[in-house]
DNA sequence: TGTACATCAGTGAACGCGCGTTCACTGATGTAC
DNA sequence: TGTACATCAGTGAACGCGCGTTCACTGATGTAC
């Protein structure tokens, strides 16, 4: 016995989804703090004023548009960092998934990178938020490799923030890949694998 | 004998570097995609019609404060990497290097930060070319030291690269901390250090 | 099942406003003689 | 040094346009009995 939402409910969440995607979709071509919302309601095909029944502006929108594009990222990383397997095949794991990741969601990776240092304060915080989960998250895990013996929690965290730093560069250089010649993609895979690399050997030589 | 502008050139020059700063000031809180020519030309106390007489657009503009911003560091990085001192002192020094540089130009260094990802593309290209030279001069440098011997010229790229990026994140994060509580300030600084230690360390690992 | 009333997502007209761009102009500065 | 003309940075009026927001509304959906 499936619980189906009332019609009227139905259609306001299939109306609010669409206000989201229409966003998404303008947003690839300028930044979040010129978004209209008339623009948004004429790309739907409903009235300016409808807007308002779903949010309070275009940062309400954006914040929304945060929780969409990372929300749903917690599971993925969370199995990247906990993988089997030694250093480099998790990097290669790693490298791979985020590549599947821009292909499938150009809009929202460019929408992250975009507005984490964006004009529109309520979304920065709200990217900044969930940027500090996926840390905290990424430490909990490394914190249970072997590797991570007589680590301290702060440098736990600090490598932890380096690997989500590192995430974002390689997705951002992943889009801009996209953007230009075909060719780049490789040099992207293999350049971000080398950082990766550097990193990991890092990490097993820090206490010495 | 030294050469003077003529009058009027002067005058221009004036007004141009005025239209600069002021677009630079109410970049603070917006993102270029959505400043208005007429804002800045309020802000100066100049007709609207007299912007283009400077700029063609504020995209234009925005390319312009690009140069200002990342034009005249080159010298700055070249001298941090090729710093003498041990790998500590180095990032000791670089890292402070980036918290002065933050302090005195702090609208310069959030436009960077937001316009690398943000809604205008040649502003955003201009970004790119500036960062691709200081990766080049960096990975120059990196191959004077003793510690490259035995690299190839695409793993210095790859290292310079992360170096570049690192400065990147450090300045931006030394921006939020001063917005925020002032404590964060020595938080930034240190994790920053930390970051720069286990990059060098994998640095010095790399070739085993 | 049918009826009477309540809810509320989406409408459409209207508002005042600031936008980018055009154009012919002014008057101080520059230049040629 | 003085004069006559050229240059050109900045002006101010005017334009058509799209913006965000308000308001009273409509009519399909939901609910109580």
């Amino acid at each position: 016995m499936s619980h189906t939402l009332g019609i009227r409910q139905a259609q306001k969440q299939k109306t609010r989804q669409a206000l989201l995607d229409a966003a998404l979709g303008l947003l690839e071509e300028q930044s979040l703090s010129s978004l209209g919302l008339r623009e948004v309601t004429r790309a739907v095909g409903v009235a300016p004023t409808a807007f308002y029944r779903h949010f309070r502006s275009t940062a309400d929108l954006g914040v929304e548009l945060v929780e969409e594009a990372l929300g749903s990222l917690h599971p993925m990383i969370e199995s990247t960092v906990s993988a089997t397997g030694d250093s480099d095949e998790r990097i290669e794991r790693a490298v791979g998934l985020i590549a599947r990741h821009v292909d499938a969601y150009p809009a929202h990776v460019r929408f992250i990178a975009r507005e984490r240092h964006g004009g529109v304060q309520p979304v920065r915080e709200a990217i900044r938020r969930q940027l500090a989960r996926f840390a905290e998250e990424v430490k909990v895990a490394l914190a249970e490799h072997p590797e991570s013996a007589g680590w301290s929690e702060e440098d736990l965290l600090m490598l932890a923030g380096l690997y989500v730093d590192q995430m974002l560069v390689t997705a951002s250089q992943f889009l801009e890949a996209m953007e230009g010649a075909a060719e780049d993609r490789d040099r992207v895979a293999r350049l971000a694998v080398q950082r990766m690399r550097l990193i990991s050997i890092g990490r097993h030589h820090w206490k010495e």
